[in-house]
DNA sequence: ATACCTGCAAATGTTTTGCGACTAA
DNA sequence: TTAGTCGCAAAACATTTGCAGGTAT
């Protein structure tokens, strides 16, 4: 079984947050854990819908927000202003690489940019709690 | 006369795009110049609308388009979702503190980040054309 | 039984656009 | 004169919310 402990950690969060277990949510948390990351809201919705086809936009919205509550679910936001969603769990954190021709997202991760954040915060006396870094440009495919 | 040279930008740009020196166009350039930096539309708008109350807020993004296309103004996409305008002209390349306390914006630089970024791109063979790093914590100030 | 959940439609909040009147050049 | 501009209202767009009916526990 595929995404056994996904799901168990989904489970768990509902009973904790006294939520109910639906078929919905199933389906939307499924379909969720077998697609590419970085997905829109919409691009979820359309994608759980061939499945099961009554589904409802705002649901999704609101599982989406119980995926991330209970960190399955990392949500990006770039520069389009559109959402995307990426698997949390079980993934190192990292940044990305956008492609501005293809919209393809690449995960990188530099464990010396992530020191010298921390020193640039740390200079500054500001407590850092996030951060957001994205490289835009054109990607190896699309450069052919 | 401040900002002389930022005011002459303007104008070369108008002429130079065919279009047109309106009293609307140069008071949000005013406003903009004067004002501190990461401002909204919305907060551009009302501070416009002060001195000239007739002014439009389609006027202000119109304009602030403007801006941008001639290199005085940067648009900065936070994870508010609200799009920040700071001074680009004159200005050199930084990225921010945000604090997530009080929404002040604090420019920082590290040139030992920008290259690892730009290394990071040539390991992936993508063409780097721009980037966005913020992070986001509590300041100095709020965190007394 | 009773929280909680759902899908729908309407609301939200920001930014953009269509339009008829207006104005700079 | 005429292309470009203005302010307004409406549209666009992604996301959120209110609600009445439905469902899990």
């Amino acid at each position: 079984m595929p995404h056994k402990k996904e799901i168990e950690l989904f489970a768990s969060h509902i009973r904790r947050k006294n939520l109910k277990h639906t078929e919905q949510r199933t389906q939307i948390l499924k379909t969720f854990l077998e697609t590419e990351r970085h997905l829109t809201a919409e691009e979820l919705y359309v994608s759980v819908k061939r499945k099961y086809p009554s589904i409802g936009y705002a649901t999704v919205c609101r599982t989406i927000k119980v995926l991330c509550e209970c960190e399955l679910c990392r949500e990006l936001k770039v520069e389009d202003g559109v959402s995307r969603y990426e698997h949390l769990y079980g993934h190192e954190h990292h940044d990305h690489l956008i492609c501005t021709s293809c919209g393809s997202f690449t995960e990188i991760m530099s464990p010396e940019i992530e020191k010298l954040q921390e020193k640039l915060a740390a200079e500054n006396e500001f407590a850092l709690t996030r951060h957001s870094l994205e490289l835009y440009g054109i990607c190896k495919k699309c450069n052919h």
